[in-house]
DNA sequence: AATGAAAGTAGGGATTTCCCCCTTTCGGAA
DNA sequence: TTCCGAAAGGGGGAAATCCCTACTTTCATT
């Protein structure tokens, strides 16, 4: 049986040291290498692809984020499981959108690394639960801050269907073919409009339609 | 010991009475109440208040997702589960944003089941392997999506720090008192970005910005 | 040394937007 | 039935935006 090659990315020899003799508790994977830092991983892979990468995210020099954009543009194939010692929302998002598979923290027991591992082996995910409240607060948080800030004005028919129409782009001309009224009519729903959000043009308008979730971008 | 105070919600009488029996096999747990539909769960609320809620999406007249905001809105402290059959993408953000604390699929295991109940009570969140892979697989299509379409054009510093300005809702005036150009020149810069970007005015520029991530909300 | 891209400035004119002020219609609430 | 708010339509004028052309400087690459 084919082992799965692992590269160990990491700026603490210490760590990678000790990763390593817990990684070979399990004998299908295989480490064909390590860097400790994100360029010297990204010169390694001139030589050896791995199949899996475990990533630390706080690095000198190229950061876990950085190399691994770039890793999973030159190699989409590259499963990456990133590993961090804290709860850092920002990076959390970052390498999120940096295309990695798993995120989880450096303390994890040993048994998730092995969850982990399998998991991102047949093409799914993987994250800690940490990692996964961590994300739902964000959402609770987001949600609340909608609530709170939520004294929206009430906008009648009309007025929804040009802020949607402003938010599409088009002009007071067009608005007005669009729904049949007069441009002069267009004109004064938008000014009613700049009343109730306390804007002044429409350029203000539109950003308040999309802060306030009036239209989808 | 105090009991964890349960409610079912689900239009289903039969799933009802088999999550009931599943639900009994824990002792610390109590069903102080059933719903089959958002409405009746809502007024169910206005004589027995559970600690946690299972919630079914789909339901006729008032569906999971106006119930869950809504009990949210009045009880703050109650805690959603959130059960599907299916993984839907469209009701998952839905949920989320309506404040569940977990979401997960009606066939789990029944060891899933308690870990949900512990983790919730404890103020935590649980979420099937299943809902984490779609939430995660979203992002990894959105990152896709933005690269596929990243044939953006290039802008200059200056076009950057005149897009994040007009972004903020500022005018031709405001802009050009902030980076000490003549208004003329910002003119100029703007007219440029249209070319680049193929808009025709500043509302169209601000939308196209926001497609692109150029600015944040 | 030269070419060109980026940046800055400017004028003029067309177009659009914004801001008051005003009238009519219509349906629901007092 | 009267009254009010929403929707619709409009005029005039100030302000902002948009478009085109033209000139200068700076700076890096050839």
């Amino acid at each position: 049986m084919e082992k799965i090659k692992i590269v160990l990315v990491d700026d603490h020899k210490i760590f990678r040291d000790g990763f390593r003799l817990l990684l070979q508790s399990f004998s299908y994977v295989e480490i064909i290498g390590e860097a400790s830092n994100g360029q010297e991983f990204l010169d390694l892979l001139k030589t050896k692809v791995p199949e899996i990468v475990f990533m630390d995210i706080n690095m000198p020099q190229v950061d876990g984020v950085e190399a691994s954009r770039r890793a999973v543009e030159q190699f989409p194939d590259i499963k990456i499981i990133a590993l961090t010692t804290f709860l850092d929302e920002d990076y959390l998002e970052k390498m999120l959108m940096a295309g990695v598979e798993a995120y989880m923290l450096k303390n994890s027991e040993l048994d998730e690394f092995e969850k982990a591992i399998m998991k991102v082996y047949n093409g799914g995910n993987y994250f800690s639960d940490e990692i996964v409240s961590l994300l739902s607060d964000k959402l609770h948080r987001f949600r609340k801050r909608k609530k709170e800030q939520a004294v929206l004005p009430v906008f009648t028919e009309r007025e929804k269907e040009i802020i949607a129409l402003i938010c599409k782009g088009y002009g007071n001309k067009e608005i007005a073919e669009k729904t049949f009224l007069s441009p002069k009519t267009v004109e004064k729903h938008k000014s009613n409009l700049f009343q109730k959000t306390n804007t002044f043009n429409t350029v203000n308008l539109v950003i308040y339609a999309f802060k306030n979730q009036l239209a989808n971008l």
